[in-house]
RNA sequence: GGAGCCGUAGUUCAGCUUGGUUAGAACGCUAGCCUGUCACGCUAGAGGUCGCGAGUUCAACUCUCGUCGGCUCCGCCA
């Protein structure tokens, strides 16, 4: 008898005989009769038991992996679930047999609402994923990557596989490294993404390519960022800004479709990185948030409000957030706001606003002549260090546009940022360090400035940013062996390090543009979750451990001395 | 590397502010009853190194310090 999938269960089946199998989702034991739901992937279905034509059903507890045969039979009207999708039928158990028990577990995989600590769902990864919450995301993901293949084969893009055991080169992030055990002493590196690697299949003759690509970076992890993450990798020859950007508006468009039946506004719109910071504060602004950040220096030049007199005078800025309608914000709601630039080193945020035509507020004898409306507040924020000061200030805006309910959830806005610097000023070292990608074109138009003021060149870089999280970068390549080595010096990275990348550029490398961006975070974003761990089967803690498998772990004496290494001092509690 | 929040039955939490009886609740679990439940109901019961270590004190779940673990953020992540 042929399987039915308990979510799939509907009124088509009545009076059939169907075979179910699955985990014992919740049961209810009346005595003379018993209910049970009985869970698989697809979802719930709920079965009758009558103990006397199935006798096993007494004996089964939460968790069981049961097959069901029995006959589908609608519910009495009154009976009906509307909760569940198939709240319209149930099964009466003919059959029951117990494929396998459950011992008694750690937690509840029914209750939706009493949610274990996310430490006990990551050491018992394979009853979190039984929840039908998670199962729905590992499934969306599932049809993201199916949905994502499709269009970019449908394209005319291959998918070409590249090494996870790479080189290790100086730049970017830190690596991985794995001993090599033939050549003691010496290291692959896992990749922290196949950059090299996709632009060189472009010098292959490759024309198109993509990949799934698992990229790993041993940095510090966060809610948006886990050791190992996926990212889908494009690269494509002869293509510029625009084909690499229209091909992935295609690609989200795709997923709103299918996946929320919804258009998504295409093109995205392009930003300039400098438009960005000025008005959004930020590199990475959602602008679902209407708020826009004004620089208003110039009003405290010669302004009895010392503070800001002061940052003025040693060449510091001030900029403000106007709120419409924030005048309706008590002292005590303005204070939890004032508490987000904390962490930033301010101490608190100047105010004004303006009730029945009359100004108050910290600023309020400093703005006069100001053209603050009615009912509207102002705050504002004043600081030496640049970029200090709008990350503070994008930090007011979200939280600003979160608190006066400005920003709609279910909406989805897409952008490209795009001319960020090729180059920026370490603050720590006074040296010069790529801002972004050091294999990426400048613009032509800079081309004058590279040697002689690097930080003005601008790269033909643009980012995707969607809900104000950024999904990925693209890049014009740089094609010219000549010019990627100056490029690779001004940023302070040794070319003989690029020695095999640099000679297949000479080899007869066509123009070529791509992009990389994170899957996580953008399954994250069509699902609604603030936190990629859940989009991944198997993610990691925030210090990098895999609480279920217990790793990293230690390994034998003899492992080590095969592969050459001596540990110099082992960390007791980490064994 | 730094800052913050959290850690108490199997699970989710209360108790800690102001140190002092036997550390409670809900869910789960065990046993029994129950023929239309769907958070089934009813009765009884078991279950705790209060993360770990040190200190203060006559006395620590409670106060202090350290440490381990989880989460959030800064640094870091081209």
């Amino acid at each position: 008898m042929k399987r039915v999938y308990c979510g799939n269960v509907a009124l088509e089946h009545e009076q059939k005989t169907v075979r179910l199998c699955g985990w014992v989702h919740r049961l209810r034991d009346l005595g003379g009769v018993t209910f049970l739901h009985l869970r698989d992937r697809s979802g719930l279905i709920q079965v009758v038991c009558d103990p006397k034509k199935v006798p096993e059903a007494d004996e089964i507890h939460a968790e069981d992996v049961i097959e069901i045969k029995g006959k589908v039979s609608a519910r009495p009207s009154d009976q009906v679930d509307e909760r569940l999708h198939t709240g319209k039928v149930e099964v009466a158990a003919e059959k029951l047999t117990v494929l396998n028990r459950a011992c008694n577990l750690p937690f509840s995989v029914e209750r939706e609402e009493l949610l274990p600590a996310e430490e006990m769902r990551l050491r018992y990864r394979y009853l979190d994923l039984r929840r039908p919450e998670m199962t729905a995301y590992m499934g969306l993901r599932h049809r993201m990557m199916h949905l994502g293949r499709n269009y970019l084969a449908e394209a005319g893009y291959w998918e070409i596989e590249t090494p996870i055991l790479a080189r290790s080169t100086p730049e970017g992030a830190r690596d991985f490294l794995v001993p090599s055990r033939q050549l003691k002493g010496k290291f692959y590196a896992l990749p922290q993404s196949p950059q090299l690697y996709k632009q060189i299949l472009m010098v292959s003759g490759m024309d198109r390519y993509f990949q799934w690509a698992r990229c790993l970076r041993d940095e510090d992890l966060r809610a948006d960022r886990q050791l190992e993450h996926t990212q889908i990798d494009i690269e494509a020859s002869f293509a510029d800004e625009k084909e690499i950007q229209t091909l992935v508006e295609g690609l989200f468009a795709v997923w709103s479709k299918e996946l929320n039946g919804e258009e998504i506004k295409t093109p995205f719109p392009p930003m300039t990185y400098a438009d960005a910071i000025e008005r959004f504060g930020s590199d990475k602004p959602d602008i679902r948030n209407p708020l826009e950040i004004r620089t208003v220096t110039e009003k405290f030049t010669k302004s009895e409000f010392r503070i800001f007199a002061q940052v003025v005078e040693q060449g510091g800025t001030v900029r403000s957030l106007t709120l419409p309608d924030g005048a309706r914000l008590s002292r005590k709601e303005l204070d939890t706001i004032a508490e987000e630039v904390k962490p930033f080193g301010f101490p608190g945020v100047a105010w004004v606003k303006k009730t029945d035509g009359l100004l108050s507020g910290p600023l309020s004898k400093f703005t006069e002549g100001t053209d603050l409306k009615e009912g509207n507040l102002e705050l504002c924020l004043g600081g030496k260090d640049a970029k200090n000061l709008n990350q503070a200030m994008g930090r007011l805006r979200d939280v600003c546009g979160k608190r006066l309910d400005l920003v709609d959830e279910a909406d989805m806005a897409a952008l490209w940022v795009t001319d960020f610097p090729m180059f920026e000023l370490d603050e720590d070292s006074g040296r010069i360090v790529p801002a972004h990608h050091i294999f990426t074109s400048p613009r032509d138009e800079d081309l004058e400035y590279l040697e002689k003021d690097p930080l003005k060149v601008r790269g033909r870089l643009f980012d995707i940013v969607l809900n104000g999280w950024e999904l990925g970068s693209g890049s014009v390549r740089c094609h010219d062996t000549e010019l990627q080595k100056k490029l690779l010096k001004i940023a302070g990275l040794n070319p003989a390090h690029f020695d095999f990348f640099l000679k297949a550029l000479e080899a007869g490398a066509p123009p070529h543009a791509g992009i990389g961006m994170g899957f996580d975070r953008i399954v994250a974003i069509y699902a609604g979750l603030d936190s990629i761990r859940d989009t991944i089967a198997f993610p990691k803690t925030t210090s990098g451990q895999g609480l279920m498998e217990g790793q990293p772990s230690g390994v034998e004496e003899s492992q080590l001395n095969e592969l050459g290494i001596k540990v110099r001092k082992i960390q007791e509690d980490h064994r």
